[in-house]
DNA sequence: CCTATTATGTCAACAAAGCTGACATATATT
DNA sequence: AATATATGTCAGCTTTGTTGACATAATAGG
């Protein structure tokens, strides 16, 4: 728009890098909305959402294992954590190797709360995968993959091929 | 793990799900920080961001369009827009039309820095486009749009066309 | 065994950015 | 002239992040 055309090249480029970092903006901004109005509804917020996610992911995970992957402060994540411990969300057992650890699982309760915010992502995105085919799956993956930390890119290939 | 294979198709469609969920989570997490540090040196936050950002992109735009395409409250909006006003950030002029509309531009100074703020994320993206290849980049393109809400599709679809 | 380090928890204070509700002003519209 | 709309503003609240300081239990290294 304000812009005159430089080399036609640059300028699409330009194009299609805005066109990546809006939709991302936007499918975000969409993707928390189900879960966020499921939660409205209890005491939790959307962190709470993603501690139960990514303990049930990964059950048995440390309190410091939660604290790479979210990348918040044991403050932050106390604050949530001990909610949903106290609301019997969660179960806290200590270590077998290392009894300072406290392994983190859900209940049955909290399994079944992460079932159902669960649901709504992934309908949203199985849709989205209908619609787009494999082929655009693939390549969906494979950038997002791409816009990762480079250092982070192991930890969260291991993550999803798990 | 937990789970026992059911039907070998909806298993391959569940860890299918999860990753995409999981992606989106990570990439976002990463997309964000570079411009957070940036900020983090300002007055401003994340929020200042997204306006600087629209306002660039739609010079001219109405408060009540920001509004729409951020999804947040008028008091939200203009705590964050009246500093950025103030400090020099963005122009408001009465609408040609309709005089009660405060048409917002962005000055030299929002120019600049909104400048600065895009560059950090144009890079992680073309950095991202670049190992992925145009063919994923369009599944990527698609994938995204089709899960952002239905009824905001063509709205997005003409801001990332224009 | 003693010491240092580590994993976790906790208290307190603060900031960013969202929300609701109520009310004000200027301009358009009918 | 009355009503509706676009915007702004005041006040208070919530969620979720931050720093900094300090506590406890268990491990690890000498």
């Amino acid at each position: 728009m304000q812009r005159k055309l430089p080399q036609s090249n640059l300028y699409l480029r330009e194009e299609e890098l805005r066109r990546g970092i809006e939709l991302l903006y936007f499918a975000y901004r969409d993707f928390t909305r189900d879960p966020d109005e499921i939660l409205a509804t209890s005491n939790f917020g959307r962190a709470h959402h993603r501690v139960l996610y990514f303990v049930g992911r990964n059950p048995g995970t440390t309190v410091s294992g939660l604290l790479h992957q979210l990348r918040i402060t044991k403050q932050s994540l106390s604050r949530v954590l001990g909610q949903l411990v106290e609301d019997g969300y969660i179960d806290q057992r200590p270590g077998t190797e290392d009894r300072r650890q406290r392994l983190l699982i859900l209940t049955d309760k909290g399994e079944e709360f992460e079932k159902s915010l669960f649901e709504t992502q992934r309908n949203r995105v199985a849709e989205a995968y209908k619609k787009a085919g494999p082929e655009a799956v693939a390549g969906f993956w494979e950038v997002l993959l791409n816009i990762v930390d480079e250092q982070e890119r192991s930890a969260v290939l291991q993550q999803i091929e798990k």
